[in-house]
Parts: structure tokens; C-alpha cells; sequence
DNA sequence: TCAGAGTGCGCC
DNA sequence: AAACGGCGCACGCTGA
């Protein structure tokens, strides 16, 4: 495509205006940036590339022109569809420089995501282009440097092509969303865009200096563990030596614990018959040797420390101050969003970790989320009887489980039966098999099962939820390469869907499709409260509220995550806990 | 030597 | 026939 002579690039004020008159009638525009780097807050935008059909496309040089009025009002317009590809940057970087652009939105990515989502294809825009239109872009230009005084030619052809393609590509992406019944899930999506957005332009104040003492903590805590492991782990096997050394442990090679081939190897030598390392294995013999236990502790330390403590500091951002994760909107196949850099997601859900997250002075945080989702999502789908009526009734589903597999009545379910009850409730509805519920259960929740007994539990649970094993065989014979959620979000595979993905994917797809209906319902009142969403858990929302709005806003995201549940759930009530915090610890 | 698969584990 | 799923990240190890 050569885009020559058919762009306007505008470098003052006066002339701006004039061109975005005729912009202003349209209500479908592509925009572009081009910018100085990633960073919302510390870069700029050089340029900014707006096209509509039948209109040469308008590059405007923010070095040499203001923003006008027009210009905000036509990007803050709810009567314009504003065609993104990958808008949660651009969307950004607008709002980095003071421009407030607002939706509808399209966005050619989340679209194309949506559209062949699973398969592991890739979303770049070149890629994207040359797979729904077959057009090659050339993408050279893109990292060149922006910040130049006088760009050249080819940064201008390229800068104007990458908007001008959005149209056709939005024109394509359509149809398609149309011919495989995705407007439902689209719309959730496009919806959900500025709340995504929001999070991580605004990001999360850290307690800094309750960091550096838990850091300080876990380093002395792993120097500890080490030197015993160290001294009594090793890889040597000196036992069956005539002659001792004078100096063992200069004779010894020093274990390196994160090693897992060689901790396997010591402990085979202490007559400990690890076939692997993972904690799963390590759960089975932790009452056989004391140093097991310290090698788990070991382990947590040093990830808690790698992975959290001695890195969360370097992803504050210094304009703000704040950690600002990267949202993937669609990071999962199942429609779940991920982040990473920081991956806030998984930070290790105790007191000590959790608390460092905190609000600005005068400010509080609502933390609210979704009761067993997942499971009331299963019940909804698959329309169990038993399930449905025990939901309905608000009974509690583990202590309902514990006295089906007990065979004993409800009211004298005590904790320890509940508890026995979880792993087999969170297993056995994706198809987990008896023998993986022993190792699940072990490990996970510390409850010892038999194999015989797994399988008599196992018979029992679905002896008395029909509709949970109809369901299962439902899904075994379908045989298929592609699941839905409610919402009609898809997932492909090239090959027949195995029976526990095609399981899980209609239930944590749904989970992602109702929180994101929820992020899309919330974003907009919530900026009338001066509150914003900073975190999202899968199940959880975490909002940022000044003090003073604290309680109606906890009112109204309790509402509005309910409609967005109930909006799918039509047969199984949907429950939200929600508290007004001073950090992410607290709950409900 | 270096990319990438493998192991392991944090969260939901 | 058999199967709980989805992520991001660290790090030792393998093989070209």
C-alpha cells in the first residue's frame, strides 16, 4: 500500500482546525501515535495520525502544533468510534499528554484476538494485516527515533499507513465478529477497554519501607535455611568411603539449591526416594525428614525474594510513583486477562505481602470480589439440580459436598469435613481423576485420602450431582475444536479440544467475561467518586477511593458486580464481599 | 555460547 | 484411554 500524497501532515495550530472540520462528520475515525517510548507518564507523543474514509489522512506533529478544542472533541466524542490497534497504549499516551479521548472504542487487536483466539496466533499489527487483508506493511520505521526535529518521508508514509489500514481492517474484524457471533463478547471487551486502561495509567502505590523490612526479613530467613541445607545436603557420597577427608567440606561440591536435579540427588542419598522435587512429592515424606521442611521453607524464601521483594521496587515509576503492571487484555485463551512487569496477579495472598499494597494519603481501598465464582458458574452451566437448589437455598457448597461424601447431615458437618471437602469440590468438578485428588488434597489443603477412598468419593459426588456428570459426558462426546462461554466468546484449538481444557474454558471464560462486564460497567461512575479501578484478580476489583466517597462507592460496586454476575448467572444467585481497606489485606 | 524446553511455584 | 484449568517468572540444564 503506498499511502504518498495521501496524507495532510499539519505543523502548526491555524492550519489543524481547518483539516479536523471535515473529521468531525464522520463517525468512525483510525487513530495512531507515533512516540518517544512506551511510558505514558515520561514520554511523549510526536505524533498523532487520524483517518476516516475518503479523507487523506491528517498527520499532526504535537512538537510544532497545540491541541485544540476541536481536536479534544472529537477524541472525547461519544458519537465517534475511535478504531485503536492496541488502544490501551495509544489510549494512554493520549491521556499521558493531556488529551482526554474517551469511547466507543474498536480495537483491531482485541478484535483479532477475539476472532482466532487460542490458536497461538500472533497480533501485531503487521501480522494482523497481513492476515485479514493480506496486506504486507513495512514496519522499518517503527522504532526510529520520534524525536527528531525534521522527520523524514518514510516516517511519514509509514506513520499514515498504519492508521489508514486500521479502516479496512476494522471493516474485516466486523464481519468476522459478526459471522462467528462474538458482538456479545466484543462489546464486553471494547467496554472494558477504558477501565483496563485506567488501571494502568493510575497503578498502585507500594509501602516502600514496609518492603525493605520484609525484604530484610526473607534475606536473613534464606541465609539461615541455606547454611543448614547446605551443610547437611549433600551431593557427595562420602558414607561408603574408607577414608574420611580431614577437611570434609573441602572435599564436598557445594549443593546449589535451586538446583532440582541435585537436590533430588541428596536426598536419595539420605535414603529419602524423591522421584522429583516439586512440593507435591516433598509433601508425601515432610514427617520422614526434618530437612524437607526446611527445603520447602528454602524454597518459598528465595521465590518470595526473587520473584517479589528484591524486584518489586524497580517498577516504580518515577513520575508517578507508582507500580504500573501491563495489562493484556485477552493474556489468556480463556479470556482471562494477565499482567506482568509487575505480575501483580500473583502476589502471595498473606497479610505481610498484601499489606504493602496501600492507598494515598486520604485516600482508601475497596476490595471487593466475587464468592466462589467458579463453582456457582459450573452449577449455572451444567443446571444441576442439587447444585442449583443449594445455591438457591444458601447453603454452603463445601459443607453440602462434605455431607454427601461422609454420608452424615448437614448440621454435623464439622470444619475438618469441610475442609476435606474443598480440594474435592475445586477437583472433581473439572475432571480431575481420584489419584490426583490424593496428591491434590495432600498437597494443597493438607488432607490425607486413600486412593480407595478418592474413589469412593469421587462416586459418591457424582452420584449426587447427576447434572455435573452429564455434563462431563456431555463435553467427552462432543468432540469438538471449539468451546463458548455464555457470553459466546470463543475458544479454537487445531485439534478436538481435550476434555478438561473444554471443561474449564466455558467456566473461567465466563468468570473473565462477567469481571470484565463489571470493569465496563464501573469505570465511568466510579470517576465521579474520583475512585478508579488499580487491581483486577480474576474475581477480585480493587478500587481507589478518597476517603470521604469511601462508602457509596463500595455500595456501588457491590451493585454493579452483582448485575454484571447476574447479567449471566439466571438460575444461581451471585454474591459479592466487598470492604473499604486501608491496604489489599483486609478483606471482607 | 545461547536460545529454548523443562521444572517448579506464586496467584485465581 | 486418560485428563483440573489459566497465567508470569526464575533458573539450572540441554543441545545445536
Amino acid at each position: 500500500m503506498n499511502s504518498k500524497n495521501n496524507y495532510i501532515y499539519i505543523v502548526n495550530t491555524l492550519d489543524l482546525d481547518t483539516h479536523l472540520e471535515n473529521v468531525a462528520f464522520h463517525n468512525l475515525i483510525a487513530i495512531d501515535t507515533e512516540t518517544t517510548g512506551l511510558c505514558p507518564h515520561t514520554n511523549k507523543i510526536r505524533l498523532l495520525q487520524i483517518s476516516c474514509e475518503s479523507e487523506p489522512t491528517l498527520i499532526i506533529d504535537l512538537f510544532k502544533t497545540e491541541v485544540t478544542d476541536l481536536l479534544i472533541k472529537i477524541l472525547a466524542s461519544e458519537h465517534i468510534t475511535k478504531i485503536f490497534h492496541n488502544g490501551i497504549f495509544d489510549i494512554q499516551m493520549l491521556w499521558g499528554a493531556g488529551i482526554p479521548v474517551s469511547p466507543p472504542y474498536f480495537d483491531t487487536q482485541l478484535a483479532s484476538i477475539l476472532v482466532d483466539n487460542g490458536l497461538g496466533l500472533t497480533h501485531s499489527l503487521k501480522v494482523v494485516t497481513h492476515r485479514h487483508l493480506g496486506i504486507e506493511l513495512d514496519k522499518t520505521e517503527q522504532d526510529s527515533n520520534w524525536s527528531v526535529p525534521k522527520l523524514t518521508s518514510e516516517q511519514l508514509d509509514y506513520a499514515a499507513e498504519d492508521a489508514l489500514v486500521l479502516l479496512p481492517l476494522e471493516r474485516e474484524l466486523s464481519k468476522k465478529i459478526k459471522n462467528l457471533k462474538l458482538e456479545r463478547a466484543r462489546d464486553i471487551e471494547f467496554g472494558c477497554l477504558t477501565g483496563a486502561a485506567m488501571l494502568e495509567f493510575k497503578g498502585m502505590k507500594l509501602d516502600l519501607p514496609q518492603l525493605k523490612v520484609l525484604q530484610k526479613e526473607y534475606s536473613e530467613l534464606k541465609k539461615k535455611l541455606k547454611a543448614e541445607l547446605e551443610n547437611s545436603l549433600q551431593l557427595d557420597d562420602v558414607s561408603n568411603s574408607t577414608t574420611l577427608p580431614l577437611f570434609p567440606s573441602e572435599y564436598k561440591t557445594k549443593i546449589n539449591l535451586n538446583s532440582h536435579h541435585q537436590v533430588k540427588k541428596a536426598f536419595n542419598l539420605l535414603g529419602v526416594p524423591l522421584t522429583s522435587t516439586d512440593k507435591d512429592h516433598l509433601s508425601i515424606y515432610i514427617g520422614q525428614n526434618e530437612l524437607i521442611q526446611k527445603f520447602v521453607d528454602y524454597r518459598k524464601a528465595n521465590d518470595y525474594l526473587t520473584k517479589y521483594l528484591n524486584k518489586l521496587e524497580r517498577f516504580i515509576n518515577p513520575k508517578t510513583g507508582r507500580i504500573h503492571t501491563s495489562v493484556f487484555q485477552i493474556g489468556a485463551a480463556t479470556g482471562r486477562m494477565s499482567v506482568r512487569n509487575p505480575p501483580l496477579q500473583q502476589i502471595p495472598n498473606n497479610t505481610k505481602f498484601r499489606s504493602l499494597f496501600v492507598p494515598e494519603e486520604g485516600y482508601d481501598l475497596i476490595v471487593a470480589d466475587y464468592s466462589q465464582m467458579e463453582l456457582r458458574i459450573i452449577a449455572e452451566v451444567c443446571g444441576d439440580e442439587t447444585l442449583t437448589l443449594a445455591y438457591q437455598q444458601g447453603l454452603d457448597i463445601h459443607s453440602l459436598t462434605a455431607s454427601v461424601i461422609l454420608d452424615k447431615p448437614l448440621d454435623q458437618v464439622t470444619k475438618e469435613d469441610r475442609r476435606l471437602a474443598k480440594p474435592v469440590n475445586f477437583g472433581l468438578v473439572y475432571g480431575m481423576m481420584p489419584a490426583s485428588l490424593v496428591v491434590y488434597a495432600r498437597s494443597n489443603y493438607g488432607v490425607a485420602i486413600a486412593q480407595k477412598e478418592a474413589e469412593e468419593i469421587s462416586a459418591k459426588f457424582f452420584k449426587r450431582f447427576p447434572g455435573l456428570l452429564e455434563w462431563h459426558k456431555q463435553i467427552k462426546s462432543q468432540n469438538t475444536k471449539i468451546v463458548r462461554t455464555l457470553s459466546g466468546r470463543i475458544r479454537k484449538w487445531s485439534y478436538p479440544a481435550p476434555f478438561t481444557e473444554a471443561v474449564n474454558t466455558p467456566v473461567q471464560g465466563l468468570n473473565a467475561d462477567i469481571t470484565k462486564l463489571a470493569v465496563s460497567l464501573l469505570w465511568a461512575p466510579l470517576i465521579k467518586y474520583d475512585a478508579c479501578i488499580i487491581a483486577l484478580v480474576h474475581d477480585e476489583i480493587v478500587v481507589e477511593v478518597p476517603h470521604a466517597h469511601a462508602v457509596e462507592t463500595r455500595n456501588l460496586v457491590v451493585e454493579l458486580m452483582q448485575q454484571a454476575g447476574s447479567t449471566f448467572l439466571r438460575h444461581i444467585p451471585c454474591v459479592v464481599d466487598a470492604a473499604i481497606c486501608k491496604s489489599w489485606a483486609e478483606k471482607a
